[in-house]
DNA sequence: TAACTATATCACTTATTAGTGAGTTATTGC
DNA sequence: GCAATAACTCACTAATAAGTGATATAGTTA
């Protein structure tokens, strides 16, 4: 099956329409976090896939990774700009969960 | 891993964080639609994958199935009002895919 | 009576995603 | 010189998602 986009939101769900990349974004939106910081506040996370899951978002652009040359090594993941513009969207999944979730 | 819910956007990843998902209830904010119709507006989703994604979306009480008794089948699906309190949602999920990939 | 219709379901295979445990790195502190 | 550290990476396996082609349904039309 072919990846066309035929629909803008069809753009957006190939971009961050998995499960992990939304949350992983929704952490960083106080401000950039040391690696193993950002995967302790994603409960359920293996290390692989929270590896993965920033490697991707980092190629889209979408978090920047900035590396200390320091041991023991330390990383640092923030928002570019172009994540920040899911800042908004980002709050309202998360509004919409604490709203609907008490029905 | 378990499946616990620590925030709520984890628990609304959970209900909707997929690919096809968004999709299918995006293409019903104007109203129900019949199976095969909705299912066109949605190229690259297998006829299996679509069964299944509104197989879920119906048991999550995001959608509503309505069967006509006719023949050959008429099927119709339509937002519930849990998945129309989404809109807002998915529609600006839509509008910053069309103005993110014109950059 | 055979084809056509729309909406599936089923069995089977392949592809992708995810989990697990071990190993790597280079320095500091014991 | 050995353990501890943070952030991975790798190999291997298990689980889940997805694709494909066949089959079912039951009335209507040719």
């Amino acid at each position: 099956m072919t990846k066309k986009n035929v629909c803008p939101l069809d753009y957006t769900m190939n971009l961050i329409g998995t499960k992990w990349k939304p949350l992983v974004l929704f952490h960083l939106l106080e401000g950039g976090l040391r690696s193993g910081t950002l995967q302790k506040k994603i409960p359920g996370i293996s290390n692989k896939m929270f590896t993965q899951t920033v490697r991707d978002l980092e190629k889209d652009g979408l978090i920047f990774r900035k590396v200390f040359p320091v041991v023991p090594p330390k990383v640092e993941y923030s928002l570019t700009d172009r994540g920040m513009s899911l800042k908004d969207i980002l709050i309202s999944l998360d509004k919409w969960g604490s709203e609907d979730c008490q029905k």
